[in-house]
DNA sequence: GTTCATTAACTGTATGTTCAGTTTATATTG
DNA sequence: CAATATAAACTGAACATACAGTTAATGAAC
């Protein structure tokens, strides 16, 4: 067993083991000494660090925001064509890989808990408030060279947003044994036919 | 304080305390004992008619689905001229009291625990895959009318509750300060220039 | 007089958190 | 460089509380 790591190491160790235990559990079935017996660590430890489980939570939400804003994911500036640009952005977005940057039963404990948490929902608010912003800034951007077609470019990324959350859901509850990509082609599709007109 | 009353009254009345109490406290902060203490009575008699906590949950999911699907929100009949009728029906799909059927925070909560609880996940499918044929069934009908003009009824179907689920998060996360219906014009609209080419 | 509604008194367990204390690493000083 | 001070890492035990569920008993009703 090692001994006398810091916070920097600690820290991060004890979020990646709560999102491990919440991924197998949910938020019923993770507590502290659960996520302690885990790492084979003394729960006290955690209260260490975190002070308390609500701390926690919310610090494994920003570590979870940050991953999924990882801007590697969703920046194309390297592709010079315009048009394969864009394909490479749309794609992205539906793609099965980006949707599961966070375990969706998790990302969906999240959004239920922003129901009673103001907390969670603050950050929540700011995080998709940061991806239309930047969908919209990426259609002004193709709009003007004339790849896209849209009058409202906010507009336009609020219902790309709204059809990729839509589609994570619908892969949950409807998608009849096919797979992910299935179903994504189709809301692409759609997508497509309403920004090139 | 009313004494004697049989299963067929205090079923559904302890039901409607539990899903009082869940929208305030969530299911986390709901117990049997706050349950009881909401409706003055005692704890064991919620146990004497649900045998446990999960029974209940199930029976309260089963109330709020049949709830949901109460056929005189969703079947226009009535309605002669076909364009009219179309027109209500898509409406009603994307309309606030539509969407608000059941409330937001426990639609969530219940969808999150699909993620972990078989049973729950099954009663979802079933409810989401009769809720999309009776779509798809509509569809047909226009089709055959000429309102709309779609080559897959069952995928157009699909897409608009994909539209649908992905609206109640929009306005959820993305809505600043304007009203639900503001947004919901919009996936409606594109809805129509999706179904009506 | 049996069946069902209801309460009362419990049980065992898991929970988050506190507290008092020990060990280790690091910085300061002589 | 060694001695000391200080803060941080870590452990163990104990806490009050809340929980779901059990069993037994009382009361009313067909």
């Amino acid at each position: 067993m090692r001994k006398n790591q810091n916070a920097a190491i600690r820290k991060p160790e004890i979020l990646e083991s709560y999102y491990q235990v919440l991924i197998q559990q949910g938020f019923e079935g993770t507590s502290i000494s659960k996520i302690a017996k885990h790492m084979d660590i003394h729960p006290s430890l955690i209260i260490h660090y975190f002070k308390n489980k609500e701390n926690m939570k919310l610090e494994l939400i920003d570590l979870l925001i940050e991953k999924y804003k990882s801007p590697d994911m969703i920046s194309f500036e390297y592709i010079e064509d315009d048009e394969d640009r864009f394909n490479a952005f749309i794609d992205t977005l539906f793609s099965f890989e980006w949707s599961r940057t966070v375990d969706p039963g998790i990302h969906f404990g999240f959004y239920y808990l922003s129901f009673r948490n103001k907390e969670i929902q603050r950050r929540f608010k700011r995080m998709f408030v940061w991806l239309r912003d930047h969908i919209q800034e990426q259609l002004i951007y193709f709009n003007s060279r004339h790849i896209i077609d849209v009058r409202d470019e906010k507009q336009a990324a609020d219902l790309i947003i709204t059809l990729m959350e839509g589609l994570e859901f619908h892969s949950h509850f409807l998608s009849d044994g096919q797979s992910f990509d299935t179903f994504s082609q189709i809301a692409k599709k759609s997508v497509l036919d309403i920004l090139k007109k």
